[in-house]
DNA sequence: TCCATGATTCAAAGATACATGAAATATCGA
DNA sequence: TCGATATTTCATGTATCTTTGAATCATGGA
């Protein structure tokens, strides 16, 4: 993962709303959740939240697909595993050997 | 650590030059870095670096000391080790059993 | 086709963040 | 104390972010 990257994933994680999105969606695991359903509870408008899933999918942490009416929106897992992975790799002391604990039992 | 805490420190990560510098305070290690000479490394005005080096000890990823005519900056790992722990409790999958692994072996 | 539902886009306003020159503060040595 | 070095603070202008009401777009059913 490049530099601009991590700082464009961790921007769009360093909003304490779209932080709250992100983790419900995680909790909602790949199947993932209708942006409607995600609204109602995370307590957002459907316009606000529109724009912090917006933020979350440029940068890679969400997809999204439509289903129907909806547009059903699920956690990116295999990149919050790149993330945490260059974090560990970057910003760490003596990480040389521990990617491959996250990375390989990790997620995704 | 708390979704509050969680969201500024990724707030802090998530601006490219503050990254930059956070980067090389991790490869001075605990040691750290004079603001002067890692001013110069970044290629940052010391102003600019003073106000990057304020929001990362602010989010609490960075500590500071006097040494001398010199304020010496280093990473805290401690920081950075509940962090990439908190990434991996709230926001991957089935990562329950994970976390003894990255922050027993991990940094501090 | 027409309508209801679900979601996004647009425009505008207010709030924050960013970088920078100039000034101020802190420390040390002469 | 005086000057030099190291760093921070302040003030400023600019840019970006965030939210929200209103309008628009997309889909499916009658």
């Amino acid at each position: 993962m490049e530099i601009k990257s991590a700082a464009a994933s961790l921007t769009a994680l360093g909003h304490e709303g779209r932080l709250v999105v992100y983790r419900r969606l995680v909790r909602a695991g790949p199947a993932g959740l209708a942006a409607g359903v995600l609204a109602r509870e995370v307590g957002l408008a459907p316009n606000t939240l529109s724009a912090s899933l917006k933020v979350l999918v440029h940068a890679g942490l969400v997809t999204s697909r439509r289903d129907g009416r909806s547009v059903v929106y699920a956690a990116a897992f295999d990149h919050m595993a790149t993330l945490i992975a260059y974090l560990v790799e970057n910003c760490c002391l003596e990480a040389i050997a521990l990617p491959s604990c996250i990375v390989a039992e990790g997620m995704s």
